[in-house]
DNA sequence: GCAAATCATGACAGCGCTGTCAATTATGTT
DNA sequence: AACATAATTGACAGCGCTGTCATGATTTGC
């Protein structure tokens, strides 16, 4: 393999390989019969470097199963190529699906995510951004749980890109691409106003740490307000949104607010959609007319809501569109390319068969 | 904030902060007045630093927000801390599961997943598993989906920790946990049969790039054919496995076996739970008595199957543990500790009322 | 009280790679 | 053919940190 030309460049040190036999960039020039930085630059691109070298050094390369290290090329002073993405939650399909979408747009430009996931709980959050940044990423996406103002120091001070997602109302710390939460919430209210709904109640899971699910709330109750209608019920209970939280809560609040023959038409408005999947099973066990007795309202526009033998009404966010915008507007950014500060991508009301 | 007392160390190079001015450990060690090598010392345990040296230079870093740049740290010789992780899918939830457990183990012990997701396509999983290596991380968690050679050669010659999770039955590279498929998908075989059920049908996904799938669906077949049954029909629809593609799916498979008065029973098998769940929708829709006329099998319990008013009989698979348990045998294997070469973890057959 | 052990600290080198700038060679122009 | 321009290559230094070994300071044992 080796040439046979004798040239200066191979008479250089020779790395003794320790323990870890890893090939470097070194051997690879060695064999190539040029020096480091000339393999360097055939290994990315090739710019810079005639076509016979190139092929030399890809074939060198090649023959010792080279693989480059990414630390040092980083540390040397090349982009980072990772993104720190962190996130209050995984049990929710709404954050896998972001995730999805932000990891295929940050795939193509050869970028992968490090991934934090914070619970919704603020210090956790903190250290999780703490710990990421220290990898020196080309930036940071976060779908924000109540963050403390270490975190946003930290951002703010970090030096990168920052993309927040999720929620365009708060003021961004530097880029924020989302809907507004609370004009969901809003347009809710208006829609069921509109259906000639004046008896509402809400069903939430624990939303003290989710400020989306807050947002959507108090959305709903402005939107509300204007027609001088308030919430006859509220029940909020502990632990994170799942279908059978949302089959309990309908069940607890089915006591306080009787339904069916002699009652006003009810509709109860979940937290989300997974909460109000589980409001639907309760109504279909408890033999309840949907929405005759029973109107029932989501969030997030699930595929699942949709495939209920009464298609859900709901809100569709537009979820892997999120995260693949973060990822564009985050490469844009890296890229030094300008980026409009708030993207709101916008909701859509989905009516389905439960109002 | 500087001391008073002038020492050598004070005196070497003034790191001129170039245009990015992030403070350096070698500003923290001039600050505090010792060497680079104490302060290093001090920020990690803290061990052979007495203690007013390390309160010193804790209190440096702190005045000026030093954060360490761990490229720098795991390339001079430190751990990795950062774990490649690379999944078929986020679209289904069992992978957001695995990965919530894995990223929870991960993150107690300082350690982050870099993530890569192959959309079960074989090269792409390939070049993911390359790019990710070239961070060179601590370990890798793989889902696999159908791997090339070159995926398992880079993997076995990559010189760190390799778990392999979900399936058992396939030779371990390194590690594996996960359960056994195929046992899985023979449980079912011999419950459907022990419950009296001689026709059945299997209504699944796209699973010819589904190891797993694949995998359960042959063993439903081995447990079928020991006792002489076949399965009466098949239905493969393309694309990944969602509720409404079951739904679309048992609606296909009805057509060619009918159901209801005159008929046997028939029990359909799904590829998992959301294909099942979709199943149920259909017949819901469809107004048929589940399982009178028609009984549903899913696969891997998830919470949506169990809050149908139906719940639904299905194979619980321990997806959050096996996460778990992927992150601590990497984390053991990391420390040196050693650790079985196959964990499973099992399955549990969940009898619900649609059989 | 003095050798032997322990503790605290630092000098040095280097992890593997890339940016900058300079040197060399090939190509084009009239 | 002589010069200007471009293409190709390399030397050098250093990114920020940590392992190893050596040194001086301090304590312990009998």
């Amino acid at each position: 393999m080796t040439p046979l030309s004798i040239t200066q460049a191979q008479m250089t040190r020779d790395p003794d390989q320790p323990d870890d036999n890893r090939p470097t960039l070194a051997e690879v020039a060695r064999i190539a019969g040029v020096s480091e930085i000339t393999a360097s630059r055939a290994l990315r691109g090739g710019t810079h470097v005639a076509r016979a070298t190139l092929e030399r050094v890809q074939t060198a390369a090649r023959a010792i199963n080279y693989m480059p290290n990414r630390l040092a090329g980083t540390l040397a002073g090349g982009a980072s190529r990772q993104v720190a993405v962190v996130l209050p939650s995984l049990s929710n399909s709404v954050f896998s699906d972001v995730l999805h979408g932000l990891e295929t747009r940050l795939e193509q430009a050869g970028h992968h995510p490090i991934l934090g996931v914070s619970n919704y709980d603020p210090l956790r959050e903190e250290r999780l951004v703490s710990d990421l940044l220290s990898w020196r990423p080309a930036g940071l996406v976060l779908a924000p749980a109540v963050s403390t103002a270490e975190t946003r120091r930290l951002l703010a001070g970090s030096g990168v890109p920052i993309v927040e997602i999720m929620d365009v109302d708060p003021a961004p710390i530097d880029t924020t691409v989302g809907l507004s939460q609370r004009a969901a919430g809003r347009a809710m209210a208006h829609y069921l106003l509109g259906r000639g709904y004046r008896r509402l109640a809400y069903a939430g899971h624990d939303i003290s740490t989710d400020p989306r699910a807050l947002s959507r709330l108090q959305g709903l109750q402005d939107g509300l307000a204007e027609a001088e209608v308030t919430l006859a019920a509220t029940v909020l209970l502990p632990g994170p949104s799942s279908v059978p939280l949302g089959r309990d809560a309908v069940g607890q609040l089915l006591q306080d607010c009787p339904v069916g023959a002699g009652h006003d038409r009810l509709v109860v408005c979940f937290s989300n959609d997974d909460m109000a999947v589980g409001g639907m099973f309760h109504a279909l066990s408890a033999g309840l007319d949907v929405p005759g007795d029973l109107a029932l309202a989501g969030f997030n526009g699930l595929a699942i809501g949709q495939a209920l033998p009464l298609p859900l009404t709901t809100i569709a966010s537009r979820r892997v569109e999120i995260g693949e915008l973060a990822g564009a507007a985050l490469l844009a950014r890296v890229a030094g390319k300008p980026v409009e500060k708030v993207q709101d991508v916008g909701f859509r009301l989905v009516i389905g068969a439960t109002t």
